[in-house]
DNA sequence: AAGCCGGGGAT
DNA sequence: ATCCCAGGCTT
């Protein structure tokens, strides 16, 4: 079973220009689109991006558009997405754009490289899709293709496996006569047919050079150690309203005890291990009003990163006409929520109050 | 090298 | 309920 990088960027460019999914950054692969969908794809999947996508590219259309828009603008484009550090750097990157590179995206490998928030795969994806150049791309659907067509058996995320991944990825893409197709395709193929479960084998055009196919174990492939159990944590949050129907947000400056991260709008909430235990007095505190007309809603259950939270939503009101609170605290009109920048805990938490 | 950062679709 | 997704940055 030989593993033959001219056969396999042959096999695939042909599969591809058949079986190509049409996407929204694919029409008009200029750098910036390219850009943009690389990074809202980081551990997100194209059906949950497309949406966001094109709303970010009629928002912000090109670099300078951007580079001009506040951060504010961008985390709320963002809002439901996740990974917010994504957008932080996207904004930073815009900028760095046009004090270092003239507003141009750059298209040297190693400047790319360089910038905020680009890392050797994003590197490597706007390189081939966007210029042309034959740099590898490694994504999960990169690893499970390769890891089956060569049989790999060790951990793929061990230090060894992707080293030996990354060499045979920079093999098929050099020999690529087209590096843009060959490095999509592999990706595709991944997403669409050499899946985790259920891998496609018969309809596959790699089929024939597969060891993992050839042994029989390409269900097996490929190789993850398990995660690390998730634990349970869960929250009482206040949901306030003052006499007007203003609701009060607050925004953390730096991420801290939260597992929410800073800069997006939040209901003052704290951890709540006991239910016993009422919330009240520490909510109060926190939001420094008083507050009267507690109801408690249904808990809501929202998984994130390793944890199962369970967000209890107190809504509440306070007397009289609240016109002060300490920032970065502030009151909204409902219908402003939509336009600010918040999770979709935060979200789904105001919805079940 | 390991830990951290969200959210949702598929199964 | 579990897996895993077009990763990058920090420690």
């Amino acid at each position: 079973m030989k593993f033959d990088p001219q056969s396999i960027a042959r096999r695939l460019a042909s599969w591809f220009s058949r079986h190509a999914r049409e996407l929204p950054w694919r029409s008009n692969p200029d750098p910036y689109r390219v850009w943009i969908s690389e990074i809202m794809l980081q551990q997100t999947q194209v059906a949950t991006v497309i949406p966001y996508f094109e709303r970010f590219i009629a928002r912000f259309p090109d670099v300078r558009a951007l580079a001009a828009a506040h951060l504010d603008d961008v985390l709320a484009q963002w809002s439901g997405l996740g990974y917010y550090r994504r957008a932080r750097m996207l904004h930073a990157c815009s900028r760095e754009i046009i004090a270092t590179h003239g507003g141009e995206f750059p298209g040297d490998y190693e400047a790319i490289l360089d910038l905020p928030g680009i890392g050797r795969y994003t590197a490597g994806a706007i390189a081939s899709i966007a210029f042309g150049q034959p740099r590898p791309v490694l994504d999960g659907n990169v690893e499970r293709v390769l890891a089956r067509l060569t049989a790999l058996r060790a951990d793929v995320k061990s230090a060894a496996a992707q080293k030996k991944l990354w060499f045979w990825a920079t093999e098929v893409v050099e020999a690529a006569k087209s590096p843009s197709t060959v490095n999509q395709a592999l990706m595709e193929l991944g997403a669409m047919v050499c899946t985790p479960q259920n891998p496609g084998c018969k309809v596959c055009p790699l089929r024939a050079t597969c060891a993992a196919k050839h042994a029989g174990i390409q269900e097996q492939l490929p190789v993850r150690r398990k995660a690390a159990a998730s634990k349970a944590i869960r929250y009482a949050a206040l949901i306030l309203c003052d006499a007007r129907g203003r609701v009060l947000l607050t925004r953390r400056e730096k991420s801290g005890e939260s597992l929410l991260p800073h800069g997006l709008w939040e209901f003052p909430h704290v951890v709540w291990p006991a239910r016993k235990v009422s919330p009240l007095r520490e909510l109060s505190a926190i939001a420094g009003v008083s507050i009267t007309a507690v109801s408690e809603a249904a808990p809501v259950r929202h998984a994130i990163m390793n944890y199962r939270v369970e967000l209890v939503a107190l809504a509440a009101k306070t007397s009289g006409r609240v016109t002060k609170t300490r920032p970065p605290q502030q009151w909204f009109k409902p219908a402003e929520l939509a336009s600010l920048p918040m999770a979709s805990a935060t979200r789904k938490l105001f919805i079940a109050r």
